[in-house]
DNA sequence: GACTTAATTAACGTTATGGTTAATTATTCG
DNA sequence: CGAATAATTAACCATAACGTTAATTAAGTC
């Protein structure tokens, strides 16, 4: 019974295996250590492949970034899509974008890590890619009419900056999070914990829903 | 008339300025580099001070990095403490608070870019600085004694969490600003021109406030 | 004004790091 | 099957980066 011996495990060669492997331990270390953090031998060896099959299919460390930052923002707008807001009434959608967004921060921290990184360095890497500009948040636009048809119903108040209005609600989830080791120790409060967050999601939704809902 | 000649620079000694020089080049370099991707060798150069002085009143990058973290959080506490809110009606002193935080951001930059820093970095040299700690912000005490203020007088809501709304408040500024690049990049609108700012500060008047208060 | 101590400097050592060279092994395709 | 091409590897290079050694110069002190 000639059973695979022990471990030479013979590698079957495949370039979008690999280079969806490094892809992914690339968005790891990058969320770790940050851009000018990230080393790339650690990136080699979280992906068990060649350090020079790195620069084979990514040139070199800030294309990397670079691709992963598209391939992170690739993915939220791919979840984003399926939200599905357009078919909800207004108020329940507004609602559902805030319930996503902190669910998604909350699923994803490597997500906000990265964007810090990205921010760090004016967001060279986005301007440089025409790939994420081009993902150019619809949201927003579908934001617009959510807000404009229940403006119509009377239930929201009018003149509300869908920009203003997106970016607030990014930010309360965002900031709880992407900050959330600083706020723990200067508080002296795990921020962290399931009551907390729960917590934190019902004092949003009164927040944005207070803010939107004319009353 | 032997005047100063050319440049020989008789340079007094004074521990205490050299220090000061050294903690705010290292600032400048932190917040613009990050904590990995500052370089020692470039803050020496910043300060027109010899490296080695880095070591010498700082022992290595990590304390340094801590060491203008602290000072950065006193500066702010500082000036937190000069806006006397608890002298302040209920609604202006929340108002009051808005705007400074604001203020303060879009004013230290730095200060932003720093937290990120912290962040990545778990919190970990805030914890290891009692110094920081010790600042805890007292500011939630007062804003808690604010909102119970206005409560009682029938013109705020109840139930607020100062924590929460401090991080509210907080948060919609902070995420503006840090993500700024990446943001005006995604929607291809200049966030930071004055007219674009004037209405940042509006909205998120109109958002806490309109949380606050009862209505 | 010699002596001690504190501040400052130049030069150096070691390791880590991004990136490269050049060879090798698998796969594809006529 | 055998040539051409694509994927993968090991070994290497240059330099950048943190931190140190050890000497030097200014400031106090008696």
């Amino acid at each position: 019974m000639s059973v695979q011996q022990t471990s030479p495990i013979i590698k079957t060669r495949d370039a979008e295996r690999s280079r969806a492997v490094i892809l992914n331990a690339a968005l790891e270390e990058f969320a770790l250590f940050g851009l000018a953090g990230a080393r790339i031998d650690r990136i080699a060896e979280r992906s068990n492949l060649n350090k020079r099959l790195i620069y084979y299919y990514f040139t070199d460390k800030d294309q990397l970034f670079q691709a992963v930052l598209e391939s992170a923002y690739e993915q939220i707008r791919e979840k984003e899509k399926k939200l599905n807001l357009q078919s909800l009434e207004p108020a329940t959608a507004v609602r559902t974008l805030v319930e996503f967004t902190w669910n998604y921060y909350l699923e994803h921290p490597e997500f906000l890590t990265l964007l810090n990184s990205a921010n760090l360095h004016k967001a060279r890497h986005i301007q440089e890619s025409p790939n994420v500009r081009a993902l150019n948040s619809p949201l927003i636009e579908l934001l617009g009419e959510i807000l404009e048809k229940g403006r119509l119903s009377g239930e929201f108040r009018g003149g509300i900056d869908p920009v203003q209005l997106y970016v607030s609600i990014a930010a309360l989830s965002y900031f709880y999070l992407s900050n959330n080791s600083t706020l723990s120790s200067i508080f002296g409060r795990d921020l962290m914990s399931p009551k907390a967050k729960s917590e934190r999601l019902s004092h949003m939704c009164e927040v944005i829903l207070g803010y939107v809902l004319r009353n």
